[in-house]
DNA sequence: GCCAACGTTGGC
DNA sequence: GCCAACGTTGGC
C-alpha cells in the first residue's frame, strides 16, 4: 500500500463535502499538473491518503481511500488529464497543521513542506505513522 | 492582498 | 530545444 496526500481549498471542496459523498466518493478532477497526475496514475484501489486544507486552515483533516483508479477527467476533453476517485474514511480527532509538520521530527522531508505547490503528493510510511499519531487515529 | 516559487506555453 | 512571458498556487 502506498500513501498519498490530496490538497483542496476548503472554500472549493472541503473535508465536510468529501464526507457527505460517503462511500461513493468523488472524482478528484481538475488536476492539470503532470506530476500530480502521474501520482494519481500510480494509485491503486485501497491506497490511503490524507486530506489537506490549503489556504484556509492549512491542516490535515482526514483520511481518504482510493476507490477508483485513474481514468479520464470528466471536466475536460483533453486526453492528457485523468484522475482517481476518493472517499472519506475517517476524520482526524485532532487536525495536524502545517506548522506542526514543519517542526515535527521525522517530517522534515515531507513533500508538503518542501514542494508546497504539488497538489497530489506521496507520503512515506514513516510520515503516515507520525501524522496518524498526532491526529489521534490508528494508522 | 502580496509575492515567491514553480509550471506551462509558445515564439524563435 | 531554449527561454521569456505568463498564469497559478499557496503561505504569509
Amino acid at each position: 500500500m502506498t500513501f498519498w496526500l490530496f490538497k483542496s481549498e476548503p472554500d472549493t471542496w472541503s473535508w465536510d463535502d468529501q464526507v457527505a459523498k460517503g462511500a461513493i466518493g468523488e472524482e478528484w478532477h481538475g488536476v492539470r499538473n503532470y506530476q500530480a497526475r502521474n501520482n494519481m496514475r500510480a494509485m491503486r484501489i485501497g491506497d490511503r491518503g490524507f486530506f489537506y486544507h490549503s489556504n484556509v486552515g492549512k491542516e490535515i483533516v482526514g483520511v481518504v481511500e482510493v476507490c477508483r483508479e485513474s481514468q479520464p477527467d470528466s471536466t475536460t476533453d483533453d486526453p492528457r488529464w485523468d484522475c482517481v476517485y476518493i472517499r472519506a474514511v475517517i476524520g482526524l480527532k485532532q487536525p495536524v497543521t502545517l506548522e506542526t509538520c514543519k517542526v515535527q521530527p521525522g517530517l522534515e522531508k515531507m513533500v508538503l513542506i518542501n514542494n508546497s505547490r504539488l497538489s497530489v503528493q506521496p507520503v512515506s510510511a514513516g510520515e503516515w505513522q507520525i501524522i496518524c499519531e498526532l491526529g489521534g487515529i490508528a494508522p
